[in-house]
DNA sequence: CTGATTGCAAATGCTTTGCATACAA
DNA sequence: TTGTATGCAAAGCATTTGCAATCAG
């Protein structure tokens, strides 16, 4: 059974290698979980409760979840964004983009970066130049 | 001696009313390292180091450091602002206003609002209007 | 085999809390 | 006097680390 899942795994441990990554058993589920065509944030601790949650295939301790994503990001298979302070999101979607966010849903969501245009920049600070610009929408809902 | 830190002492006392706190022995203590003319940006650790550091006066707890600072936002003294996870900014410039961060020296400054302006910002989920926009322009040497 | 990876528990860093004491009004 | 603030130590999260056991190549 579940042979379908084959052809999957197989890819993501390509992923994983070409990232100079090993593909050991851990890092194709957490792959399996996260790259699935659709873009998404979460958090460590998310991640770690889907995982476990699901009944399939053995339980990754957190601390195992912690440092793969860590790997994940320096690897460049993931990025990292910070909301609000104390807590991280990893966000499967690697290339430069914006993000909004719902304070009262606490919910994330990317933006289209193309359409998007900032004006009017300063100039900056002697012998720097712009790494890149961190763009967060935070929305309410309407009155 | 110091007979003219009086004055001042009395107008953080007056902002401290007007903001609704108790003008405390401490309160005033962090007003007068705080507002003095020249918006900074700082954490609560930088805070209590300075406070304990400087010749004159008793010494603060970093808890009450941290609870006063959290009041004072509260109150709409201070702002504050996540750079990275895991500590928390505060910005003694309470208007609408962006940053630029300097990573190789962990070095924060404040942009002018005025000159820049977000064009083509795609249409907000359904309900939902913009509370904020919060940008961060992340700088690096020049090559 | 052999070095890289994992799991766990303990450690860390930042921030908050509980509660008795001190203080402002 | 009387309720509000403070100080301290302890608790609380999110995250990292040390190290022995396990696994991939």
């Amino acid at each position: 059974m579940n042979l379908d899942v084959s052809l999957p795994a197989r890819n993501h441990a390509r992923r994983l290698q070409e990232a100079g990554l090993r593909p050991t058993r851990q890092r194709v589920r957490i792959c399996e979980q996260l790259f699935n065509g659709i873009d998404r944030h979460f958090t460590a601790e998310e991640l770690f409760n889907e995982l476990n949650h699901s009944a399939q295939g053995e339980s990754l301790s957190l601390a195992t979840i912690y440092n793969t994503l860590k790997g994940f990001t320096e690897a460049g298979l993931l990025s990292t964004l910070t909301v609000d302070s104390g807590k991280l999101y990893y966000d499967t979607n690697t290339s430069h983009h914006y993000h909004v966010y719902d304070a009262s849903g606490r919910c994330l969501a990317d933006l289209d970066t193309t359409s998007m245009k900032v004006q009017g920049l300063p100039d900056l600070p002697e012998g720097h130049e712009i790494d890149r610009i961190d763009i967060i929408v935070r929305t309410k809902p309407k009155a």
